[in-house]
DNA sequence: AGCACGCCGACT
DNA sequence: GTCGGCGTGCTC
C-alpha cells in the first residue's frame, strides 16, 4: 500500500470538519485513529487522524502534520466510529467529541500512590447471596456471549437489579473481557461502590466528577492498560476507550442526568446503545420505572423486555396510603371548633404544622418508640418560595432571572438557578410601607418544625443546601446506618440509590410539588420520583414498610398508580396521552433555542428561523412530515441574565430530524452577533 | 477554543 | 507618538 497524501485530521477546536494536513517529514505514518500534534494556525495542539483524501480539494496551503502523540493510545473501531456517529447526530464539532476520549493529564509522571485517600477503599471480600427466582430467571434470559441486545430489565425497588449486574460482570471478566457499569453521578455513593468492590475487590476503577484530574487520569489508564476489568462511572466514563468491552450496564436508566446539557448534548444511555450496536456486545437497562421511551421499545419486541416483581427474601413491598391535604384542612378546623367546647381534647394535635397530617404524626411516632427510622421527603429546598410584600403584591425575584428568590436560613434569599443572593429586608423595595413576608414551605423549614414535634428524635436534613460534598454524603450515610439519626428530611436527592436497614416509614410531606413543570414528562418524572421515594421504606424488615404521600391531588395518576406498585398501568395511560399529542417516544424532537441578553433581538431573531424553517421545508419535499412548536418564550424566559426563545422541532424519522437541523448549523450568517443559537437534539431539560 | 489582527481611547 | 482594551474572524 502506498503511503497516503492527505491525512483527515480531527483537530481540538470547534470545527464542524476534519483538516487536511500532510505527512509528517520525519518519524513514523500515522494511522487511523492516532493522536498527532499538528500546527494550527499559530499554535500547536492536538488531533485525531480519522482517514485519508486522494486530493486538496480547496487547494490549501497545507501544513505537515508534527509528529504522532505518543503519549495516547490509538483509538481504534468501533470505538472511533462511534466517536464520529455522536458527532454527526448531536451536531457537535468532530474535534471537540475526540478530545473526550482521554484523561485530563499527561500520563507520563508515575504518581507514588498516597496511602491516605485512595478512590477506592479495600474491603473484605464478600461471599455470593443466594439468588431469588426471578434473579435466576433473568439471568438465565441474558447470555454475556451473545451478539447486539439491549435488555430492559424492569424490577421494583428492593428486588435485587444489583446482584444481577454483579453476576453478569463476573461471567463477562470470565470470559476476558471488561464491563462499564453506568450510573446517575448522584447514586455513585460508597455504599453502590462498596458493593462493588466487595465483590470485584481491586478488578475495579471509579471515574466521577468528583475526582481531582490526576485521579481521573490515574483511573483511566487502569483501564485502559487492562489492570482493571470493570469500570463504574457517571455518563462520562462512556467515553474511556475500554479495549475488549463485553457488556454495559446502565443502572436508572430512566434518570435525567444522563443527558448531558451543555456542549454535546449526548444521552449516555441513547449513546451506549448505539455502542453496543457497533461493537456487537449486550447492554442492560435496569429501572424500577423505566423510560416510556425503553418501556415503548420492549413492547415493541425492539428491546427485551425482563421483569422482576418481587423483592428479595420475601420481603413486601410498602403499604401506600394517600392523605388528601385539602380534607386534612378541613377537619383541622372541625377540630377547632369541637375543642372549643371540649379544650382538652387533642391538644397536641391541633398544634400540628398545616403540613403534617395526624397519620403521619402517629405513625411517625410509632416508627420512633419502636427504635426505627422514618424519612421526610420534599422536593423544595429552603424556608419558603417566596419573599412577598403583604400590602401590594410584590415578589422578590432574581435579577438575574425571572425566577422568585427563594428564603433560606433566616434572612438569606438565594436564587436556585444562579449563584445570585441577597439578605432581605422586611420593608418592601417596591411600595415601602408593606412588609415582606415568607410564603410557601422547604426543607429547612421542614426541619425546624420536626424538631419543635419532636424535640427528643435525632433529626439531619440532606439537600444541596446541607449536603454540598461527597465527605458529607458519606457522613450521613454512616450516621443513618449506625441508627445515629432518627428522622432523615431530604429532597429526592437521598432517595437515590440509597438503602437503609432501618427505615420503614417514609413521608411525601407535599407530594405535588414539581407535578406542575410545564413539560410533557412531568407525569413520568412525578412517578418515577414518587415511586423512588416510597421505595426506600422498608427494603429490609420483616414488616412491610408504611409510606404516606401527602398531597392537594388525590387523583392525580401519578400518585394512584404508585400507590397501587402499577408500572404498567401507568406507561399504558400515559403512552396513550404521547400518542395523541404526538410527543416521544412516538416522535423524535430536536430543540432550537435563541438566547442573547437583549429580549427583542432574541425573539426577532427565534421568529427569523422559523420563516427560514418554513422556507427550508418547502425547498425540499423530504421534510414535508417535520413540524414544529413556536416559537415560544421559554418557561424560564430569563436565565443567567439571557432571554430565551424556543421552537420545538418534532419528526417522524430521527435522519430526516438531523439533517434538517445540519442546514441550519451550516448556514447561520444571519444570526446576528450576540445572539447565540443551542440544537438540543432528543431534549430532556426544555427549562 | 486560542490567537492575531485591528481599531479606538489614554497615557508618559 | 505607543500601550492595551476587547470585538471579529480564522484555523488545513
Amino acid at each position: 500500500m502506498k503511503t497516503p497524501s492527505f491525512y483527515k485530521v480531527a483537530v481540538n477546536a470547534p470545527l464542524a470538519e476534519p483538516l487536511l494536513y500532510l505527512l509528517p517529514s520525519k518519524g513514523d505514518s500515522p494511522k487511523r485513529g492516532d493522536s498527532v500534534i499538528v500546527p494550527l494556525g499559530s499554535r500547536n495542539t492536538t488531533g485525531v487522524v480519522l482517514g485519508f483524501a486522494d486530493t486538496n480539494a480547496g487547494n490549501y496551503l497545507l501544513k505537515e502534520i508534527i509528529q504522532i502523540n505518543k503519549e495516547r493510545p490509538r483509538l481504534k473501531d468501533p470505538f472511533l466510529s462511534w466517536l464520529e456517529w455522536l458527532s454527526e447526530y448531536y451536531l457537535h464539532p468532530i474535534g471537540l467529541v475526540m478530545e473526550m476520549a482521554f484523561p485530563p493529564k499527561s500520563h507520563r509522571k508515575r504518581k507514588i500512590k498516597s496511602k491516605k485517600n485512595p478512590v477506592l477503599k479495600e474491603y473484605s471480600k464478600s461471599s455470593l447471596p443466594d439468588l431469588t427466582f426471578e434473579q435466576n430467571q433473568v439471568l438465565e434470559q441474558i447470555s454475556v456471549q451473545e451478539q447486539f441486545k439491549v435488555h430492559l430489565l424492569h424490577g421494583v425497588t428492593g428486588s435485587g437489579k444489583s446482584e444481577v449486574y454483579l453476576r453478569l460482570l463476573d461471567e463477562t471478566i470470565k470470559q476476558g473481557k471488561k464491563g462499564l457499569v453506568l450510573v446517575p453521578e448522584i447514586s455513585l455513593t460508597p455504599q453502590l461502590v462498596e458493593r462493588f468492590t466487595r465483590r470485584f475487590g481491586s478488578a475495579c476503577a471509579l471515574l466521577h466528577s468528583h475526582l481531582t484530574p490526576m485521579e481521573k487520569t490515574e483511573q483511566w489508564w487502569s483501564i485502559v492498560e487492562e489492570k482493571k476489568q470493570i469500570l463504574i462511572g457517571a455518563r462520562s466514563a462512556l467515553f474511556c476507550p475500554i479495549p475488549n468491552l463485553g457488556i454495559i450496564i446502565i443502572d436508572e436508566e430512566h434518570e435525567s442526568s444522563f443527558k448531558q446539557d451543555s456542549q454535546l448534548r449526548y444521552h449516555a444511555r441513547d449513546a451506549a446503545i448505539m455502542l453496543a450496536k457497533m461493537a456487537q456486545f449486550p447492554i442492560v437497562l435496569g429501572s424500577a420505572t423505566p423510560s416510556l421511551e425503553s418501556w415503548a421499545r420492549a413492547q415493541e419486541g425492539r428491546y427485551h423486555l425482563l421483569q422482576m416483581k418481587e423483592r428479595v427474601a420475601n420481603r413486601s413491598l410498602p403499604n401506600i396510603s394517600v392523605i388528601d391535604l385539602r380534607a386534612e384542612r378541613r377537619k383541622n378546623r372541625e377540630d377547632e371548633v369541637e375543642s372549643h367546647f371540649a379544650p382538652q381534647r387533642l391538644p397536641l394535635e391541633k398544634s400540628l404544622p398545616f403540613w403534617m397530617s395526624k397519620q403521619l404524626y402517629h405513625s411517625l411516632l410509632k416508627a420512633l418508640s419502636a427504635k426505627e427510622q422514618g424519612a421526610l421527603f420534599l422536593n423544595r429546598r429552603g424556608l419558603a418560595q417566596l419573599a412577598l410584600c403583604r400590602s401590594c403584591g410584590f415578589k422578590k425575584e432574581c435579577p438575574h432571572c425571572a425566577i422568585s428568590l427563594t428564603l433560606h436560613h433566616g434572612k438569606h434569599l438565594v436564587c436556585h438557578y444562579c449563584d445570585y443572593n441577597e439578605q432581605l429586608s422586611t420593608q418592601c423595595s417596591s411600595c415601602l410601607s408593606g412588609e415582606i413576608q415568607p410564603l410557601g414551605m422547604g426543607t429547612e423549614l421542614l426541619e425546624k418544625d420536626i424538631k419543635q414535634l419532636f424535640p427528643q428524635a435525632r433529626v439531619a436534613r440532606a439537600d444541596r443546601d446541607e449536603i454540598t460534598g461527597r465527605e458529607e454524603l458519606e457522613e450521613l450515610i454512616r450516621k443513618v446506618e449506625q441508627r445515629e439519626i432518627d428522622i432523615l428530611i431530604g429532597t429526592q436527592m437521598i432517595a437515590k440509590g440509597l438503602d437503609f436497614p432501618g427505615l420503614t416509614l417514609v413521608g411525601l410531606v407535599m407530594a405535588d410539588v414539581g407535578f406542575s413543570l410545564p413539560d410533557f414528562r412531568a407525569g413520568e418524572r412525578s412517578f418515577q420520583i414518587l415511586t423512588q421515594m416510597a421505595g426506600r421504606a422498608g427494603r429490609h424488615s420483616l414488616h412491610p414498610g408504611a409510606v404516606f404521600i401527602q398531597t392537594y391531588n388525590p387523583n392525580h395518576p401519578s400518585i394512584t398508580f404508585t400507590c397501587d406498585h402499577d408500572y404498567s398501568g401507568f406507561a399504558e395511560k400515559e403512552l396513550e396521552i404521547r400518542k395523541e399529542l404526538n410527543y416521544p417516544p412516538f416522535c423524535r424532537l430536536a430543540l432550537l433555542r435563541m438566547q442573547s441578553s437583549q429580549l427583542q433581538q432574541t425573539e426577532m431573531t427565534a421568529k427569523k428561523l422559523k420563516s427560514i424553517l418554513e422556507l427550508i421545508q418547502t425547498q425540499h419535499p423530504t421534510f414535508a412530515a417535520l413540524e414544529w412548536l413556536g416559537p415560544a418564550p421559554a418557561p424560564i424566559l430569563k436565565l443567567r441574565n439571557k432571554y430565551r426563545f424556543q421552537l420545538l422541532i418534532k419528526s417522524p424519522d430521527p435522519g430526516h430530524l438531523k439533517t434538517f437541523c445540519k442546514q441550519i448549523i451550516y448556514n447561520k450568517k444571519w444570526i446576528p452577533r450576540g445572539v447565540e443559537l443551542i440544537i438540543d437534539i432528543d431534549p430532556i431539560n426544555m427549562i
